[in-house]
DNA sequence: AATAAATGTTAAGGACTTGTTAATCAGGTA
DNA sequence: TACCTGATTAACAAGTCCTTAACATTTATT
């Protein structure tokens, strides 16, 4: 289940913007022109997350903050502020456990914020991303594999690769694409490096032989699981 | 455990009234005359909720306020102020955590807003913010971490951290997320004192194996809690 | 079958990250 | 001023992981 978000953002370029790319990471957007549409939506559906422009006009991110507080105490808010906006206004908001973000900033950001703040109120909603894989389960999240003998801690790379092939699972995967996706380039070695990545992986995941990385000769691998 | 109330009001009857009320109500509550003894009362213990007369002899409320705000950005304060006062100035201090409450007032009132506050600033209830962490238990309120052994009191920055990674207990932080979680930004001088950081709470947490700081090389930290 | 090319596997090398302690700096206080 | 506390920076030790190399094996092509 995905978390649903508000936003309150009176810049329809930038408003779209960020709703398209929130959208993007599967979350479900409501977006709102100004103050009193957010207050409106606020009332009619319940929020994981609130993301407030600071300055609008006909009623301003704080009189909105307030206002959605006494609907719900706990729901997180993000205010989104200009640079300009002084320290001390948005420390006193920032205290219930509010943050804030500060024009301009990349999505990336955001999208880091949001993941803290979602994580921590309600950690169903913190998505681990969980892969079954025959009598394994990989956990991407904490780049973990369990079995019935143990789980073992994947390095940041066997992950990434073993995510990829989790994706496709039971399709082939060029070496490009997987070269491409996980090193971001394509070359004899970054090749090499990547079979050795593979043998590393068959050798964690040898001991149920229904889930099976096989290589398809001059095209790439396929992660079968029976 | 019952909430610590600090009340700072200079007319003697007013100030036992309030706090006979509120102890009736069940709250440990401390009352000191001007805001010089306020100010030493907060130095010494930790309190949930501050109420300070705005206007005092030798030290009025804002400047206690100050004072008390930057011993701790997180415990609420209402200012209690005679109808006179401009609003103004009011709405500058009131700065969205804090709240005020205008004279005169009646206990019900007063009580309703309290409520309100503890129910808010600690989002269990008007508890205190306490981590159970094996056989430790942090209270991030007043940065004290308790153990069989002895409290053991934390710095600030400390607490912000532990904090952080309790609130994600066996979920992996990216270095990333601290970062800009408590330290603001992210570069390579930050980090390494994140490290120290990190090194320093191992130490305060190693009588009990059970609760680890395990890093993931290159991604970030998780708190295990087994 | 012979050869070339691709893949499998293991181990060593080196770049980089992290752990830890101590020195330094900043800022508040007596 | 000197002193204290806490955060940052420095310095070095230790550890981890990715790459590369080296060699074995398999597959495709002739």
């Amino acid at each position: 289940m995905s978390a649903k978000i508000l936003l309150v953002e009176d810049d329809p370029s930038l408003g779209f913007v960020i709703k398209d790319n929130l959208v993007l990471k599967g979350y479900e957007v409501t977006l709102c022109a100004d103050g009193e549409a957010g207050e409106q939506a606020f009332q009619q559906t319940p929020f994981d997350l609130c993301i407030l422009d600071v300055m609008m006009p006909k009623q301003d991110g704080f009189s909105l903050a307030k206002a959605i507080r006494e609907k719900n105490t706990h729901v997180p808010i993000l205010f989104v502020t200009a640079k300009s906006m002084l320290d001390d206004k948005i420390a006193g908001f920032e205290s219930g456990g509010d943050d804030y973000i500060v024009k301009p900033f990349s999505m990336e950001e955001l999208l880091l914020r949001i993941g803290v703040f979602l994580r921590r109120s309600n950690h169903s909603n913190g998505r681990e991303e969980v892969f079954p894989l025959g009598t394994f389960s990989f956990n991407f999240t904490n780049y973990t594999l369990h079995h019935a003998t143990g789980p073992k801690t994947l390095t940041h790379k066997e992950a990434e690769v073993l995510k990829l092939l989790c994706e496709n699972k039971n399709r082939v995967l060029k070496r490009e694409e997987i070269l491409k996706a996980v090193w971001g380039d394509d070359d004899y070695f970054m090749g090499r490096s990547m079979d050795v990545f593979i043998s590393k992986l068959r050798k964690y995941l040898k001991d149920d032989p229904s889930v099976q990385i096989v290589n398809y000769h001059g095209v790439g691998f396929r992660l079968e699981v029976s």
